[in-house]
DNA sequence: CGGCCGACCGATCGATCGATCGGTTTTGTC
DNA sequence: GACAAAACCGATCGATCGATCGGTCGGCCG
C-alpha cells in the first residue's frame, strides 16, 4: 500500500550505502565506509556491486521506483474528485519524504553524481513524478476547481515545496508528521488555487 | 544597489571555483582542477588559500554576504507598505538566484561539504534570510493583508521556492528572467495570502 | 561422499589525492 | 636601480583512493 512505510524494502547493502550517502555524499563517501557500513570487507562488496557508481545507481533507481509505485497506488484508490486525487498525490509525496527522508534526500541531492545516462534515466523518473502532480492541477482547472494562471510552475513549486522536506524535517521535531502533512497539503492547495 | 548584477564583486581565483564546484561538487573537484581553473599552478593557489576547504568557505562567505546586503538594501528603499515589501525581499531573492544562479547553487548545495563551525556560520546567515521572509509575512499578518495560518512554515516554502530556481533555470530557457520573477512573485503570493 | 558455486576476504595494485618544500619571477616603493 | 614583499612554480611528499587479484569457506545437489 501506498501509505505503508514498515517493511525494509531495501537490499541491506543500499540500505547501508544509504546512511554514509546521506551523511557524507556520494564523492565524499569511500568504498571502505560502504563496505564496513555494510559489514563486509571491501572485496566482498565487490561480489554485489561493480563499482561504487554502480551502488548510486541501484540506490536511487530502487528509491525512485518506490515513489513512482506510491503515486501511482495513490491515484489508483482515490476519489474521483479532483480535489481528492490532487490531495492524494500532494500527500504520497509528503509521506514519502517524511519517513523515507534520507533516501528521498540522497536522490534528490545526488543527480549530479551520477554519470553518463544513468542521470538522464533519473530525471525521466523525477519528470514522471512531477507530470502526475501537474496532470491533476490540469485537471483541476479544466473542472474549474483550480485557477492558478501557470500550472507548469505551480506543479514544480509543489514537487519543490514536498522534496525539500526532506531537507530540513527531523523525526523529533516540533510537528508530528500529520502535522507536517496537514500544514503543507494546505500550502499546496494556496498554489494551484 | 540591489538589483545590480553587472560588476564582478568576486575573486577571480573564487570566480574559477564556483564554475567547477557548480560542475562537480565539491568532493568531486581536485585541487589541480582548481588551480588550472584559476590559471595557476597548485602550488600558486595555495598562496592565496589554505587549503580546498577555505576555498569553499570563502566562496559560500562571499555569496551569502553577498545575498544578505541585497535583501537588506531592497527593504531599505521600499515603499513602506507590507506587500511592496513583501514583493521586495521575494523579488531580489529571486533575482539573485536568477543572476547568480552558480553561486546560490553552490551556497545551498554545499552546506554538507562545510566542516565543523563553518557549517553553523553559514546556516546562521541562511536564517537571516529566511527570518526577513518570516518578518515580512508576519507583519502582512498584523496589517491583515495575509491570512496564513502557517507564517514560519510558508516563509520556509517562499525560500524553497526561490532557492530552488537556481536548480532548474537556464539563461537560454523558454521564459525571461522578468518573467520567471513575475510568476513565482505571484506564487509566492498565493502562499501567504 | 564429491564436486561445484555463491559469498566472502586479506593483500595489493597503479593512480591520484591534498598538501608542502625550496626556489624563482614579478611587482611596488624609495 | 636596489631591495623587500608578494606572487608564483616544478617537484615531490605520505596517504588514500577505487578496484582487482588469488584464494578460502560453507552449504546445496547428485
Amino acid at each position: 500500500m501506498w501509505r505503508d512505510y514498515d517493511k525494509a524494502g531495501l537490499d541491506p547493502i543500499l540500505e547501508a550505502a544509504l546512511q554514509v550517502f546521506a551523511a557524507k555524499g556520494y564523492h565524499g563517501t569511500t568504498i571502505r565506509e560502504l563496505a564496513a557500513a555494510a559489514g563486509l570487507s571491501v572485496a566482498g562488496l565487490y561480489h554485489h556491486y561493480a563499482s561504487k557508481q554502480d551502488i548510486l545507481f541501484a540506490l536511487v533507481t530502487s528509491v525512485m521506483t518506490d515513489l513512482l509505485e506510491r503515486v501511482e497506488g495513490a491515484l489508483e484508490d482515490s476519489p474521483p474528485d479532483v480535489g481528492s486525487r490532487f490531495a492524494r498525490v500532494v500527500e504520497c509525496m509528503l509521506h514519502f519524504h517524511l519517513f523515507q527522508r534520507e533516501a528521498a534526500f540522497v536522490a534528490s541531492t545526488e543527480l549530479r553524481s551520477l554519470e553518463g545516462s544513468h542521470r538522464q534515466e533519473y530525471v525521466a523518473m523525477r519528470d514522471r513524478v512531477q507530470a502526475a502532480i501537474e496532470t491533476q492541477i490540469v485537471a483541476g482547472l479544466d473542472a474549474g476547481e483550480f485557477s492558478t494562471p501557470f500550472p507548469h510552475e505551480a506543479a514544480r513549486a509543489v514537487a519543490t515545496l514536498c522534496v525539500g522536506v526532506a531537507s530540513w524535517y527531523q523525526p523529533d521535531g516540533e510537528h508530528s508528521p500529520a502535522e507536517v502533512t496537514r500544514r503543507h497539503l494546505e500550502l499546496a492547495r494556496r498554489l494551484v488555487m
